[in-house]
RNA sequence: GUGGGCGUAGCUCAGCGGUAGAGCGCCGGACUGUGGCUCCGGAAGUCGCGGGUUCGAACCCCGUCGCCCACCCCA
């Protein structure tokens, strides 16, 4: 034996055993059933790109955050990169999109599940590998896009389960006209959102000080964070209900309106976009909230970002009207939305939102080998497996002649439910010996009736498991 | 990157200067054609790694690596 070696997965990274996998499939098929139904169709793009591709389309904390490919060869030694695993589902988009525009229809609507990338340091929720859920309309301004994404987005939460969920609401043209109105410049507002963004963990105070700490004079802090404070709602608040959010909006609306006049039509798209969402899945979700600043450099309107009780955020997106120019030399507007996987993994296992089915064991039906079994008993006994096989059974077989108490004790432990025991009084009925591991009862039925029998049975369990409803 | 905590059996952890422990899990038996429950027996650790202090270190000191929590950022 070699020197042993650690054996867990990189930081960040994680192995899925089986039941796992089970339950990321199952979020998983729920998104892309959701997405299809609002006409959205499947993109798959590589794991990794080129560098330039990627670069300068996150921000500064983005490009930090980006994994690049050493260059092999020559190059290898001088750490320069020209490639990059993939940090979002949206550039590859707006890369294809530019690449294949003729063969797209104009609306282009994609889904797109994969994992992405980030050198980031890993903590509760985040890893350095995840999956997204992205969502995008190409080729249209209209809001009814943003409200169709946010109508598709609460839709998947609501059939996972969720009740609870906000999504917030804002814009970049917005929080533009709101720091142009307290004297901040075009050049300073990123970092300045950045600050302003933790109003609702840290508190006015903090925030004041950051600000300080960035260059603003105390008064202009103060001026700062007064604009944005006046959110209704803190976020954190726990089921709150539709008319409480409507009411708020309305309110936000017409604050909005007396600090940020000239901002006007802006604020009709933010209304549009509430009005119609109120038709919607989205209903009762939305809340319009002018701190909302979102990391992303690519935004350039509506902005959004879903969220529960107990995680920072499960999703967010938002309208961008000019990257895809940036790959194409004219600008296709565009909005888009990513859940992330495993954000929403967290929070459903903490709550027990995974239904039992899920857990089921590996297998339907263990076929056991007897202990003395000769060529013709293991022969039988895969024969048999095939039967059962024949009608959609997931069926193991015993592989080694160990005491049947054993392969038995090997099947509770795996929660197969169903033992097939075949021996020598058996064989000589040409019968079978049909044991229940859960209802501890068994019953020694007809060989060529064997099928049918657990079939039957495992029918009834999963109707008790999953009752329609 | 900053601050705090933790690394001891497969897992969860106790021990905090004097020969390495428990629970759970695992293996075997009681039970030679029947899992779970019970009982009996067993295997298992260079106490993260390196150095120092000491008659003696899992324990104290220094360093180092890894993990966790908070900040930051985000999905």
């Amino acid at each position: 034996m070699a020197d042993k070696q650690s054996t867990k997965p990189p930081s960040g990274t994680r192995d899925f055993l089986p039941g796992d996998v089970r339950r990321r499939e199952y979020v998983i098929d729920v998104v892309r059933r959701v997405y299809e139904r609002y006409g959205f169709e499947p993109l798959e793009t590589p794991a990794f790109e080129n560098i330039d591709t990627l670069l300068g389309k996150y921000g500064e904390e983005g490009n930090k955050l980006i994994f690049k490919i050493l260059k092999r060869g020559e190059h290898e030694g001088t750490g320069e990169a020209d490639l990059a695993l993939r940090y979002d589902l949206t550039v590859p988009l707006a890369r294809v999109v530019a690449q294949y525009q003729n063969e797209l229809p104009k609306f282009f609507k994609r889904y797109q599940i994969q994992p992405v990338w980030r050198a980031d340091r890993p903590a509760r929720g985040r890893f350095r590998e995840f999956y997204q859920c992205d969502i995008d309309s190409m080729g249209s301004t209209s809001p009814i896009v943003d409200v169709e994404i946010l109508s598709a987005v609460s839709e998947v939460l609501v059939t996972l389960g969720f009740d609870d969920f906000t999504i917030r609401l804002n814009h970049r043209q917005l929080l533009a006209a709101l720091l142009e109105s307290v004297g901040v410049s075009a050049a300073g507002q990123s970092d300045t959102l950045v600050a302003l963004d933790k109003l609702d963990k840290t508190g006015p105070d903090a925030v004041i000080k950051d600000l300080e700490s960035r260059g603003f004079d105390h008064e202009k802090a103060s001026r700062c964070v007064n604009m944005f404070a006046s959110d209704a709602i803190r976020t954190t608040t726990r089921l709150p209900s539709p008319s409480v959010f409507a009411a708020a909006n309305m309110s936000q609306l017409s604050r909005l309106h007396q600090d940020v006049p000239e901002a006007s039509s802006i604020l009709d798209e933010v209304q549009a976009i509430l009005d119609m969402s109120a038709d919607t899945q989205a209903a009762g979700h939305v809340l319009l909230s002018r701190s909302l600043a979102r990391g992303l450099s690519y935004y350039t309107g509506a902005i959004m970002e879903v969220g529960v009780e107990g995680i920072g955020s499960l999703g967010g997106g938002g309208r961008y009207d000019n990257l895809i120019g940036m790959f194409l030399g004219r600008d296709v507007p565009a909005c888009g939305f990513s859940l992330g996987l495993e954000r929403i993994i967290v929070v459903m296992t903490e709550r027990n939102m995974f239904k039992d089915a899920l857990s089921l064991g590996s297998a339907d039906v263990l076929v056991t080998m007897w202990p003395d079994a000769d060529d013709a008993i293991r022969r039988d006994a895969l024969a048999l497996a095939s039967e059962l096989r024949a009608v959609d059974l997931r069926v193991d077989v015993y592989p080694e002649p160990d005491k049947l108490g054993k392969q038995l004790r090997y099947a509770s432990d795996r929660d197969v439910q169903f033992a097939v025991i075949v021996g020598g009084d058996e064989r000589a009925k040409k019968a079978v010996t049909i044991k229940d591991l859960v209802a501890s009862s068994q019953e020694t039925v007809a060989r060529e009736s064997a099928p049918q029998f657990i079939r039957e049975r495992v029918d009834a369990g999963q109707r008790t498991k999953n009752p329609e409803p």
